[in-house]
DNA sequence: GCCAACGTTGGC
DNA sequence: GCCAACGTTGGC
C-alpha cells in the first residue's frame, strides 16, 4: 500500500509542533468526530506522512511535518473518567474512538499560512482551502503535500 | 426519520 | 469577540 497524506489540525495553545518537537511523539488523543476517526482507524498506516497544521492561530498554517508511527488504536482517554475526552457512552469492548501516534519530523522555518495557500492555485482543490471546513485529520494529496513542504523550507 | 435547538470549530 | 458553517442530540 502506498504513502498516505493527511493534514491533522491543533490549536498551537493546546498542543503546537514546539511540543511535538519537545516530545518527539505523541498520541493523538481527543478526537471525537467520526469522520476523522474513521480516517485513523481505517485508513492510517505506518509511515504516512502529516502536514501539522495550527488552528485558531495568527496566522493559522501548516507549522511542520509529522508522521504516522503507530498503527490505529482505541484512544484510552474515552474511558477515563478524569479525562476532559472522557465519553460516558464508550463501551471497551467496543470502543468508539481510536487514535494513532505521530512523530516529530520537521518545524518548518516559516508556517505556511492558510492565506498563502488560499491564494495559491495549486490549492484550489485541497480540503483546508475549502470553506467551512473544519474537519480536524484530512486527507492530502501526494501533490499539495510535497508542494507545501517545499513552501515552508522555502527561506523568505 | 425529520428537524429544531444546541454546541463546537475556527477564520476573521 | 463575532458568527457562519457544520455536527450532534433529542423530542416527536
Amino acid at each position: 500500500m502506498a504513502r498516505r497524506y493527511w493534514l491533522m489540525k491543533s490549536e498551537p495553545g493546546t498542543y503546537s509542533i514546539e511540543d511535538l518537537e519537545e516530545d518527539g511523539e505523541t498520541h493523538w488523543d481527543g478526537v471525537r468526530n467520526y469522520q476523522a476517526r474513521n480516517l485513523m482507524r481505517d485508513d492510517m498506516q505506518v509511515g504516512d506522512g502529516v502536514l501539522f497544521y495550527h488552528s485558531n492561530a495568527d496566522p493559522p498554517g501548516v507549522a511542520g511535518v509529522a508522521k504516522v508511527v503507530s498503527k490505529p488504536y482505541p484512544d484510552p482517554t474515552q474511558f477515563d473518567p478524569k479525562s476532559k475526552y472522557h465519553d460516558p457512552k464508550a463501551d471497551p469492548a467496543e470502543p468508539r474512538w481510536w487514535l494513532v501516534d505521530i512523530a516529530f519530523e520537521e518545524r518548518f522555518g516559516n508556517v505556511v499560512a492558510l492565506p498563502e495557500l488560499k491564494d495559491d492555485t495549486r490549492f484550489d482543490d485541497m480540503m483546508v482551502t475549502q470553506r467551512g471546513s473544519r474537519l480536524s485529520v484530512q486527507p492530502v494529496a501526494k501533490k499539495h503535500f510535497d508542494a507545501v513542504v517545499k513552501l515552508g523550507r522555502k527561506r523568505r
